[in-house]
DNA sequence: GCCATGACTGGCG
DNA sequence: GCGCCAGCCATGG
């Protein structure tokens, strides 16, 4: 069965504050505990708000340097650090994810071991019956 | 108020 | 592993 498309309309998009939004997303990263990541995706939807991956990006784009968000440990799905490359911001994420033990190269952390929350690594125990250590 | 932009994502080649 | 694309949507000019 071909799934055709990942259904990605407003459907079952519930409307939402913005007040509230930058609320939630600032607790939900704080939350993220030290030497795990987590991802947009995964952080809209601790917060409450299924598929607002990308407004994950902007609240923490447009956060209060204040706030000391522990940003750097929010990456995208792919496991990747969003900004390019060699950036200064690219650079400074990475390092601080060192810091703290997550294994960060060129710019990629694995998400099956430091993942947060760990529902991909009970995905995998779900797929392979045991849990996979990744490298 | 319109429009381009982007710290996203999943699918496909 | 990488690049491109379509869909989504708040922000900023």
């Amino acid at each position: 069965m071909v799934k055709k498309k990942p259904a990605r309309s407003k459907v079952g998009v519930a409307p939402v504050q913005m007040a509230d939004v930058r609320e939630r997303i600032y607790a939900t990263v704080k939350r993220i505990p030290r030497g795990r990541v987590s991802n947009y995706g995964a952080v809209a939807e601790v917060a409450g708000f299924p598929r607002r991956a990308r407004l994950v990006g902007t609240v923490l784009r447009t956060a209060p340097q204040s706030l000391r968000l522990p940003w750097h440990r929010v990456v995208n799905a792919q496991g990747r650090v969003a900004f390019p490359a060699g950036t200064p911001a690219f650079q400074k994420q990475c390092g601080r994810l060192e810091t703290e033990g997550v294994v960060c190269r060129r710019g990629r952390v694995d998400l099956n071991r430091f993942g947060w929350p760990d529902r991909d690594r009970q995905i995998d125990e779900l797929l392979w019956g045991a849990p996979r250590r990744a490298r």
